[in-house]
DNA sequence: GTCTATAGAACGATAGAC
DNA sequence: GTCTATCGTTCTATAGAC
């Protein structure tokens, strides 16, 4: 039982408190009142606002694209050569990301609603490390959507996947705003019917008719 | 032709600069550098840099949410009391959102930017603007989308149009990452095949099977 | 590694002359 | 309506003692 040290009591607080109130809306002094430590200490192990940010971002985003990645992997060897089917492929990318988002042990909503918010950022820096932390994914993960979509050319599989990006995010940043929206009907804690729901709906999407217009 | 005067000028440098950097990112200074005005023109004319900011969501969002009823009370004419089919529904809610974002005259995707940017801020402040000049395009289409989607549960409803919104709002507020993403082989300045592919992939989606897990 | 103290700059907002 | 000047606050970051 390994006692949490100032660096992870740092981490923490800026997590909660970006996500709530933004990266930009947080200060450096607000962290360290949460954490009950010194604002030497965050320059001490963390050299800059921008670090700890980084710092936050890739405590769960490391393991978690590695999940998703694991996930798809094991589906593609199981399956040998032969495309995966999209379904699966829906559920490796959307599954590991929605049970985090609901794991108050690692963050809860709370993590997943900073992530949103850092996608609408468009700070260079913050962009840029949202690149880095998803490259991994996308390079794997396109591949494998246009295995699964043989048919579909590749500018409606490029739009379709930022149409899917934009639901995925905004069901994981946002889940709370559903609850209120439906006025109670809707329950987000439900993560594994949320899972199916989503990959329900954006196979359906992903499969579409192509538009004639063009 | 009337003059631009300070208060216009006031807002297009606080819609570019919330855009780009953010509501709390952006600084009152930074606005009356761009909008070559005094600070205090700013306290007279608008009281304070929320109210700047519910200003230049107000300019925009008023005549875009007023299009989008007309469009779909106009549908609604049309057919007498019977249901607007989904993909007209979806045209009226998309259509003039998308046109809007590619009018560089009105703000273009900055404006959108700034919009999507705002659905991810937490502020309170933020969230009760929206929830204000949105009230009425949501009280209005969700019984409309109802109708049109007989079979399909309230709970199942509601979750999709959660969906729906992530995607339309990440389309519009991003549509520059996707040219990105894709080299350069998706163009988001084609806003007419833009609502077309959304309107495609969200009609698939409202209308995919509902999944069984409970 | 952890602290106090502080530098140095930027912030929103206002008072009051014109 | 528009300006200058400034108040009081808060910020990131660092220097240097322990």
């Amino acid at each position: 039982m390994k006692p949490v040290d100032t660096k992870t009591h740092i981490l923490n607080a800026a997590e909660e408190l970006f996500a709530l109130r933004g990266p930009h809306g947080t200060s450096l002094r607000q962290v360290i009142v949460r954490a009950r430590v010194n604002l030497a200490a965050v320059h001490y192990h963390f050299g800059s606002k921008e670090s700890v940010l980084e710092a936050v971002l890739a405590r769960r985003l490391v393991p978690l694209n590695a999940e998703r990645l694991a996930l798809i992997e094991a589906h593609e060897r199981a399956r040998g050569g032969r495309a995966v089917p999209l379904e699966l492929i829906l559920e490796s990318l959307v599954a590991p990301a929605l049970r985090l988002s609901r794991d108050p042990r690692k963050g809860g909503g709370t993590f997943m609603r900073l992530l949103g918010r850092c996608f609408t950022e468009p700070d260079p820096a913050i962009q840029a490390m949202l690149t880095r932390q998803f490259s991994g994914v996308a390079d794997h993960f396109t591949p494998a959507f246009r295995r699964a979509l043989p048919g579909l050319p590749a500018v409606e599989l490029f739009w379709r996947l930022h149409f899917l990006v934009g639901a995925m995010g905004h069901t994981m940043a946002d889940a709370e705003r559903l609850r209120t929206f439906s006025g109670g009907l809707c329950n987000p804690d439900d993560t594994e019917g949320t899972i199916a729901r989503l990959v329900s709906f954006l196979t359906a999407g992903l499969r579409a008719k192509v538009p004639e217009v063009k």
